[in-house]
DNA sequence: GGATAGTTTGAGAGCGCTCTCAGGCGCTTT
DNA sequence: AAAGCGCCTGAGAGCGCTCTCAAACTATCC
């Protein structure tokens, strides 16, 4: 089943068929009707090599997750990212290749992005700030749009949440209920996202008056078990609250207060951030950043798709989506 | 760039750069080293579509996921399984399509798999036992694996374990610590994985010579919020422990076991189903069923492969792969 | 040495589509 | 009525690869 045969069927020529298929205006109604009666009789669906080979578009975009970063996989960050991109490729008449990358592969990976053909643009979540795939990718000015802000001085399309202003807003939340001590669980300084939240952190506290004490900060994972050992190592310097840059993070560090015998939120109150579906479900339920992931990845794809059509090459921009506090328990604050 | 180019730089015709990229065996030593030397230098990756159209295969495998059970996506199951096909797929040269089906979007899917020649074949992961889309796989036989066991005269390959005997074996493990009054959480009565493992707990009761007490059954959605529920439900029927279908549901129960004022394993013991990784660290950690979810994805790959390369079609067959019973401390038993 | 078999190579016909170009047709304009 | 224009349609040349077929070359054997 082919153009060919659509054509044969419908009394018209291959172009024609191709016209309609690829909503061409000039057609004439009649000759679109007959032929898309055809069309949906048959069950025909164009061939999609046929199609990237002639065009030199595949309506494929690349999904590229790096394993380094699975830890995360535990949590539904990258799920619910998949889901946005996927959904809004539905949408919108493509269809979503999801690499996996594992750091063997990664060479491989990168070869068949820029030279296969395969795809026609890319959705890269890479965090860590010096990811190779996307300097190489900027260096050929292969079509890509990151989720997460960008190293500072790489120029690309991104799509990130103000992490910087959302941390801190949770430590004000923190302050504002009248904690003095406010210890911060920080992600990995290898990824913007850690970073920028650590910069929420100490930027809420001085503008507070209060001092920077390095006791009161810790890194780790983005995991639970890294929230429980930084949290371990935080108790010492007798918190009474503590801002969590990941809501698994906050989960490992709950655990830690509980091992300890503190009380949550009366000795240490405890601020996540994700707002993943399991926060509402902690004990206590879990004072949180949320943030839209899903959308982040449709949000991703649109910009994407809008650079790929839209020929006129402006500047790569990046897009800021809303945070939202959520309040629930786990801060100390009543409702 | 292309076949041609190379053909030029090497000093021979587009064929046998095509030889070479194929590793067909009738190319001289010497040939092959010069060309391989040609395409290593160049950067070169054969055109994608271009492939596929003249070889007719294009060396993607799909991976379809019904986000009708996306409830699942807040348990690590998925996020696992596409790890696992995903890596079992790079190793072998093949490209994995994510699909995450919206049902508005089913038919349109259904369309792009089979006519579209966009994929080689399918990998599903519905576990709805009368989902469509199998069907319509299997009555144009289109090459596909399923994960999970298909309903019962269903011909399809498939991977998946023993719920039966799993689910089983934990309950006789319950009953060995001398628990007499088991209940179970029911997976979801639509999915083979909920009916196996009901099945596995009947099974355990019956071989012991107990009787089958419905108020000690509640089925309910394999997630942390159904387990919850459930949990709620058996309590009045006073059991001292409890098989749940999943370890998300059996982190529910134990909420809801807490909640009533209850100690875990003393007043009712607890044993679950997947060894999630957050099992381990659960209060108390979750003595569970430990299934691969990982090879089950890269079995399926396999399977797949074996029936696309394979022409001789034999019979459809089932893998199932091994469990593993992980004692911790929910269920009671010492270490 | 010539026939035979085996190995290596090149030529060329597609795969199913898109897209440019030119031609046909009907209508308006002068 | 001839010319001009716009709209619709068809012809045909690729897109970059694979694969069959035949040719050329090498090795083997009687």
């Amino acid at each position: 089943m082919n153009l060919e045969t659509i054509a044969q069927i419908s009394g018209v020529s291959r172009s024609t068929v191709s016209r309609v298929i690829n909503n061409s205006p000039n057609v004439s109604p009649q000759v679109r009707d007959r032929v898309l009666k055809v069309i949906r009789e048959t069950n025909f669906q164009p061939n999609v090599a046929a199609r990237s080979l002639a065009a030199g578009s595949t309506r494929i975009l690349g999904l590229v997750i790096p394993l380094g970063v699975s830890q995360m996989f535990v949590d539904p960050y990258f799920p619910l990212l998949i889901q946005g991109v996927s959904s809004a490729c539905n949408a919108r008449d493509y269809t979503v290749m999801l690499w996996l990358v594992e750091p063997e592969y990664e060479r491989r990976i990168l070869r068949q992005i820029l030279h296969s053909g395969l795809i026609d643009g890319v959705i890269i979540t890479s965090t860590q700030m010096d990811d190779p795939l996307v300097d190489a990718l900027l260096e050929r000015s292969f079509p890509c749009v990151m989720v997460g802000r960008p190293r500072p001085g790489q120029e690309i399309d991104f799509v990130d949440v103000d992490n910087v202003g959302s941390a801190q807003r949770a430590v004000d939340h923190l302050l504002k209920l009248g904690r003095g001590r406010i210890a911060t669980i920080a992600g990995p300084q290898t990824m913007t996202a850690g970073v920028d939240r650590l910069s929420g952190y100490q930027i809420a506290l001085k503008q507070a008056g209060l001092p920077f004490d390095p006791d009161l900060v810790e890194a780790g994972e983005f995991t639970q078990a890294g929230g429980f050992a930084a949290m371990q190592r935080l108790l010492p310097a007798n918190p009474n609250a503590v801002f969590a840059a990941s809501d698994a993070m906050a989960q490992g560090a709950m655990l830690a207060i509980n091992a300890a015998g503190l009380r949550i939120p009366q000795d240490i109150a405890v601020v996540g951030f994700d707002d993943i579906p399991l926060a509402a479900h902690m004990q206590p339920p879990l004072t949180t950043i949320r943030q839209p992931i899903d959308r982040m990845g449709s949000q991703a794809v649109a910009q994407l798709i809008h650079r790929l059509t839209d020929p006129t090459g402006q500047q790569p921009h990046g897009v800021l989506l809303p945070t939202e506090l959520t309040i629930r328990s786990s801060c100390g604050a009543d409702s």
